[in-house]
Formats: C-alpha cells, sequence, structure tokens
DNA sequence: ACCTCCATGTCAGGTTCCTTACATCGCAAT
DNA sequence: ATTGCGATGTAAGGAACCTGACATGGAGGT
C-alpha cells in the first residue's frame, strides 16, 4: 500500500504549524487580553478603516455571523465603534478603530511579530522566501 | 517604518492554508456526516487502537474536554465505543473503533487526500519534500 | 502503611464559529 | 416605476473548543 505516515503529509503539517503559531500568540495574547480572533479584526480594521462588518468578515475568513460575536466584544471593551446609523446613501454601518483599540493594536503586534520571528528563528531569509512562495501556490490549489 | 504588508507575512500565509485545507475539506467530508475534528479523532483511533481518551486529546491537539464532545458525538452514531469501565489494574478506558467506524474512516481517508492533493497539485515532489521540511522546521521553533 | 504527585475522567460555564433563516436596503435591468 | 437581485444586518441554535475546578485511581517516595 502507498499508505504514508499521517505526520509526514503536507495538510498534517500545515494544520500542525497554523495550531502551534495560533497557540503560542494566543497565550501571549490572553496578557494584554485579546483573543486571536480580536487581533485579526483589529488588523483588519487598521488595514480597511470604516469598512463595514461585512468587509471585515470577509478580511478576516470568517462569517458575518461570527464576525459580530468577535465585533461586539471588542466594541464593548471601547477599542472599536460601529457607526450607529449609515452614512447617507448606504446601508453599510462604517467600524472603526478608537485610539485605545490603536494602541493596543500596537502591543498586540509586537507580540504576534515576536512568535513569527521564533517560528522562523531556525530558517534563513532565503527559506522563508521560498517558505511563503510555496504557500502561496498551496493557496492558489485550493479555489 | 519596515512595516510590511500582513497578506506576505508567514504567520498569516500559513493560517490562510490551514484554514482553507480545513475549509475544503470540511465542506467534501460534510457530503457523509464527519466533521474536521471527527476525522481527526477516527484517525488517531486507527493509530493508537485502545487508547484513552486522554491519549487521543493529546494526539489531535486538543483538551481532554473538547475530545469529550467529539467523543461522544462518534460513540452517539457508532462509529466508536469506549469500555464501559477500566481494565483490572488500570484506570483508562480503551476507546475503539466499531466496523462502521474503520469503513467511514476509509471513505474519509479518500476525500482528504484527494484535497491534499488538489493543494499541492502546482507543486513538483522535490517542492513538496522541500515545503515538509521548512514546515517541521517552523514546527520546531514553537516548543 | 501512608502520603504526595500525576494522570484520568468529569462537570460547569463561556467563547468562537458555524449553518440556516429572515428582513431590509440599494442598484440595475426591464 | 417596479421588480429582482445582491449585499448587508440580524437572530436562533448547535458544534467545537477553551479555562477552571473537582473527584478518583495508580505509582513511587518516605
Amino acid at each position: 500500500m502507498c499508505q504514508e505516515d499521517v505526520r509526514d503529509r503536507i495538510g498534517y503539517l500545515v494544520k500542525q504549524v497554523a495550531q502551534a503559531f495560533r497557540s503560542a500568540s494566543e497565550e501571549r495574547l490572553r496578557g494584554i487580553g485579546l483573543s486571536m480572533a480580536q487581533y485579526a479584526v483589529l488588523t483588519a480594521l487598521r488595514d480597511a478603516p470604516g469598512a463595514p462588518a461585512a468587509e471585515l468578515a470577509r478580511r478576516t475568513f470568517v462569517t458575518r455571523q461570527s464576525l459580530r460575536d468577535v465585533l461586539s466584544g471588542l466594541t464593548g471593551r471601547g477599542l472599536a465603534s460601529v457607526a450607529p446609523e449609515p452614512p447617507a446613501g448606504g446601508r453599510a454601518q462604517p467600524v472603526n478603530l478608537t485610539d485605545a483599540g490603536r494602541s493596543l493594536l500596537a502591543e498586540a503586534e509586537a507580540i504576534v511579530l515576536e512568535t513569527e520571528a521564533r517560528m522562523t528563528a531556525g530558517l534563513s531569509g532565503d527559506e522563508a522566501e521560498q517558505l511563503a512562495g510555496l504557500l502561496r501556490r498551496c493557496r492558489a490549489g485550493l479555489d
């Protein structure tokens, strides 16, 4: 049979690395009261200020409904604000970072970048480039 | 500033590929009534027949509590069985695949392998090897 | 024998995320 | 104008996962 060991399969490895990265980041993010999901939304919010919730959902790869859960936690803590009513001639309610959100995001960014550096510590610059390229091609195969 | 685009960061890419892989697999697994989590437990169960629930939890990288949720779904559908009482001189209750579980796992395996093949379709054999090696080194950096 | 430590199983509660479903609003084609 | 259509917002319920806490059984040191 051609049944190879589960642990050597790419899918398993990708999942495992992603999970380890997530766990490691989340562990330290918890110190400033953020989850990985919240961090992702804050980042999307910085990249797309004033975007509607549906757009943030697309950027963070979750459904609008899931994003609502995360967003309500964020607004409840004053890290993000949703316009109470759509602007004239539109339906979408723009979401924005508050000052508190921006400053907390900066802290979170440092934590996640540090974790990422730890993950790629054993790789040379060229190898990191290579890895990124291979991952992009894997992603392309899954549409 | 040295702030690079979020979308080019390794952590982001890994997460994205893992999520795409999971989504693609789950979408097709749903056709046979399995979630990715259930598939993972069935696989662990095949690799370690008679293992206690705590061991399965370690193998699938979730907590014992989470595994209980998944396992109860599995036993409820007759795909796995938990020994009603610990064997003499032990406390752990061995878990095993049923025949139904084994045959459903075979179907699931085919689905997941096919998805994985699609993901790595754009990669040569050498490149797939390379990717696996780089991912293993990333994983090693996160302990 | 006793007692501490560790692993296992279990319960409670909460968070994140999903599917399904529905109401509404803007936009464009008719 | 009206009629669909697509995108948005919202709600309800369930699945998967977590932390925290607790009870119990085995193993090893004292």
